[in-house]
DNA sequence: CAGTATCCCATATGATACTG
DNA sequence: CAGTATCATATGGGATACTG
């Protein structure tokens, strides 16, 4: 079933990606090991905080949680809300270009849930 | 447009994936720097051979390209038809399994494609 | 709580040369 | 043409300690 009826489907003619263009960039960004995780974890849709995105986005070391936040957000994915309160309380949440970037990560990482274990032979 | 009426989506509950899992050795391999690329150029349908995949891949290298190509036919998503001429002939494809994959990839692709330069600040 | 600052290492990635 | 083999490097990533 589902026979492709259309043999090409010219999306990158010229190459997936000239190198170096900033394509290239974003995309290093968004499939970064963390940066996926992120993202889905807040695609949610609910902001979560410093220590939650801890740990749904389970492993990842604080260096690398934050070195992740900063780019996300300078790239204008996530947005960091900080409440002047003491103890802090931050939180993160998708802007709507980083929502429009996670309805296309979510459908991904669902097909990956579904086959990984059959791939890596589990 | 596209207002989201669901406020959750409740797709990874516990933490994307658990650190260690399957899901997230196949998620290293789909969204490793040369895999998404590789998997997307095979996207259009067509096979490509070896060299045409280095063009299309711009700025693969030959070892970051044959270990790609290996991880990702191992994994089942990539197919490899050499034929036994002189001088070699070998074609790559996607598996069904890949075209599926890749199916979830062009979205995202095409997404960054959109977006980046805005992003980036071109 | 929400980070930053350091130190350190594995390995992902790259450049080059060589081969069936 | 389609790779493999080597050597070298950058940096992604982790552990730990410290701070506003």
């Amino acid at each position: 079933m589902s026979v492709s009826s259309e043999p090409l489907r010219r999306h990158f003619p010229d190459g997936v990606f000239p190198s170096g263009c900033p394509s290239r960039v974003v995309l290093d960004h968004v499939t970064s090991k963390w940066g996926v995780l992120v993202l889905v974890a807040l695609a949610e849709g609910e902001p979560l905080r410093w220590s939650e995105l801890r740990r749904r986005a389970d492993g990842v070391s604080e260096k690398m949680l934050a070195q992740t936040l900063r780019t996300l957000h300078s790239d204008g994915l996530v947005d960091r809300d900080a409440r002047p309160v003491v103890p802090p309380h931050v939180e993160y949440s998708l802007t709507p270009l980083g929502r429009d970037l996670a309805d296309r990560l979510v459908p991904l990482m669902d097909w990956v849930a579904a086959n990984a274990a059959q791939i890596v032979g589990d």
